[in-house]
Formats: C-alpha cells, structure tokens, sequence
DNA sequence: ATATATGAATTACAACTGTAATCTATAAAT
DNA sequence: ATTTATAGATTACAGTTGTAATTCATATAT
C-alpha cells in the first residue's frame, strides 16, 4: 500500500518466498530450507539475509544472540511490481501480448487453458 | 532453432525491439530513435550496440565506415526465455498465479479481460 | 597536406549480484 | 577460566549493468 519497494535480487526472492510462507524464522531454519533447493553455502544465505536487511526488505527480533527474521514488503506488493517492470521491459506494459507470446510458447494443457478461462469469467462475473 | 540466447538487460532490450521493427539499421537511426524515448547520450547507445554485439545478440555489415546492425536472436525466443525466468523466479513456473496476481492488481478494464478470453477460446479450439 | 569531425573501439567507474571467506563478539563446553 | 564453536558483521572479488568519456582511425573540408 505505500511506496519505494526494494528492487529484489533472483536469490533474494528465494529468501523472501521462504519467509512469506512462515514468520518470523531463524537464520538457521531458513539455511535449513534453502540446502534443500538450492547449493548454497550458509555463508552465502547470511549474505542475502543482510543485503535484504539492509534494503529493508526484512526486519528481525533479537532472539538471544542470533535473529528471527521476518519481512518488511509484502508478497503482494512485490509481485504486483514485479509484473509490472516485467511486463513494461519485454511487452511494453500490455498484457494481452505476453499471453499470446506465452500461448503460442506450447506450454499449456487444455486444462491450464480452461482454468485461465475460467479465472477471467470470474473476474468479469465479480466486477460491478 | 535455439541453444545458448544471452541475456538480455533492461537496456538492451530497448535496442533490440528497434532492431526487431526493422533491420539492419545504423547507429545513427537507432540513435535517432532512442533519442526520442529516453535520454541516453549518443555515446551510451554505441555502448549497448558494442555490448550486443560482443554479446552476439547483434551482428552487422559495414557500410563504408559505418555499421548497419541486425538482431541475431528472435524476437520470439527471447520472449520466451524472459516470460519463462519470470514466472521462475516470481510465481515458481506457474502461470495461473501470475494471472491471478495481476487480476488482482485490477489493471484490467472489462474490454482486456473479454480479450484475453477471446485469446484462449480461440487456443482452445485450435487444439486437437 | 593538414585540420577537423565522426564512427567505432577501448576504457572508466560505481552500484548491484552471485558467491563466498574472514573477522569479531560471545555463549557453550571443558 | 580457557578453548571452541557459532551468530552476525565486514570484507572480497569478479561479472553485469547503467551511464558515459576518451582514444584511435579515417573521411571530409579547407
């Protein structure tokens, strides 16, 4: 709802995405989650822990000596940014030719086409 | 039909969609152009053509002493490969969310919305 | 023939990123 | 009390990007 949203690095959203889903959250339980997916040293993760600190993208509580940490941008909001400077880079801003591009990339099923469908229906059904 | 598309930066994609309307063209046309939509100097757009060019994004013929430059990636991969790092990066690969995140962000007029269902009626029946 | 303007090539430089390693303070183990 | 392990802070270092300025070669003007 405000304004200056952080730019968000690709590594930093694998960060943010683990502490929309659940916080606050340890450094060591978020190591825990990223060792998972990806090949991180927990060196590098604390690094985007304080980068994302630093841009204020993530807050934390002090828990004895080490931190629980938890964000400062919504998902939402960053999302709603990220669509919007995507969209503008490669579509100049408008929707309908990103869809066609992403048709015609063959990557839907019928059944991925039908729930689109039937998510636009709704939205036409729901407005006033 | 592909393999290897380098990446392709912000301002690098402003350079490549002049070159996708028409090709070749000479740095004095993209210039020309350019000008018009942002305000990078002369010397900055011979920067992002050199760029390009190392980055082989871009190829070019001599013309006495000058170039004339061509894209030497498709408009349509490119479009491809950002539509998919996006949805990577922000919605996991899943195109659903990402409609229904920008539904939300309510920047869809009532026209868009029966146009994007236009866009997969049609995809629908096209489909075997 | 020489000076000048112009195209392209090279160099610049800071911010941001990916990817850590090192330093510092302190809690925990012995 | 001293050693050690650990949390977070600081530093590192190369590649990319935004944004040019400088240099080099040469066509053109004088």
């Amino acid at each position: 709802m405000k304004e200056n949203l952080p730019r968000i690095a690709e590594s930093e959203w694998r960060v943010l995405k683990i502490l929309w889903k659940k916080a606050p959250q340890s450094a060591a339980e978020i190591i825990e989650k990223l060792s998972r997916s990806t090949d991180w040293t927990a060196k590098t993760i604390k690094t985007l822990l304080n980068r994302l600190v630093n841009k204020q993208a993530l807050g934390f509580d002090k828990d004895g000596r080490s931190y629980l940490y938890y964000p400062l941008v919504s998902e939402k909001e960053c999302k709603h940014e990220e669509i919007r400077s995507f969209m503008n880079r490669v579509f100049d801003g408008a929707m309908k030719p990103m869809i066609a591009t992403y048709l015609e990339s063959g990557k839907l099923s019928k059944k991925d086409l039908e729930e689109l469908k039937n998510l636009l229906d709704k939205e036409l059904e729901s407005e006033s």
